[in-house]
DNA sequence: GTATCTGCAAAACTTTTGCAGTACC
DNA sequence: GGTACTGCAAAAGTTTTGCAGATAC
């Protein structure tokens, strides 16, 4: 469940991408703290925190994309806020969000294959159930 | 499938609401076009287009959630742009949106309750499936 | 008469873009 | 050396907010 900076900058060689000093901020920081919903607002504050480091917000954004080109990373939305970032090796996961207060749940996307053959039977569609959360009230605020 | 504006004047006024001109012409649109994905901007330029009406949008916004606090509206997101607003009372459907062409399809929210069980059962949620789209691919794009 | 609603203008918030300069390979 | 990347600044796009004046009841 760990991951080094240098396995993300290593796939970004491998992929014949530039590794650059915001570049490694940015892998640092994701490489510390995965697992966590981390948005780009947070990176961008993350990487500020670091004296050594520092990275504008459009380069942030950037390689956050190059990252998910790349296949190495991924997003969700959850909900109306920013989007949160996290590494594509992390089993995929369907969020739960809380209309109401906020609070996450997470479920593995294992338990929907009935839901994701029943709606790829009825649209054709490829669906990736995990991009966006689905909504509802949380137990405190289903009362 | 027909709804008049005066029915959801009408229920303005029963939670006490008062019926200006810019919520008949925001209701009129709705009673008119319901069954369309309508955006706030969509809903805007039709007002606009009406010599008799005319709104601002922040008007437009304040009206769309003062309908949705009555119960009457609701809104879905499909997928990055703009919420689409419906008629609360439509049959509520569950929708697939193509994250590269952006086609999108609905299901009916029936076909889902097993997946909602499930989810109830294991995060103690309420779900409200119908609020985020999930995505996918389409059967074009999935090529 | 008074609480509610409106218009206007500006801001909030996340994300994207154009462009000139910098740094990686 | 040449291409890819970065910083800066500004804009895009949707939605929200503050406030003074207008309007529905």
């Amino acid at each position: 469940m760990h991951i080094a900076p240098e396995t993300l900058l290593d796939a970004l060689r491998s992929q014949d991408l530039r590794v650059t000093k915001a570049r490694r901020a940015v892998c640092a920081i994701i490489a510390q703290r995965h697992g966590e919903h981390l948005t780009a607002a947070n990176i961008l504050a993350a990487v500020d925190a670091d004296p050594e480091a520092r990275a504008d917000q459009s380069t942030v954004y950037r390689t956050l994309d190059a990252l998910e080109a790349a296949g190495l990373l991924a997003h969700s939305h959850l909900g109306h806020g920013p989007a949160v970032y996290h590494l594509a090796s992390e089993a995929a996961h369907q969020h739960v969000v809380c209309s109401r207060c906020g609070a996450t749940a997470a479920v593995p996307a294992g338990g929907l294959s009935e839901w994701l053959d029943d709606l790829r039977a009825r649209t054709g569609f490829e669906v990736d159930p995990t991009h966006f959360a689905v909504t509802g009230l949380c137990p405190d605020c289903a009362d």
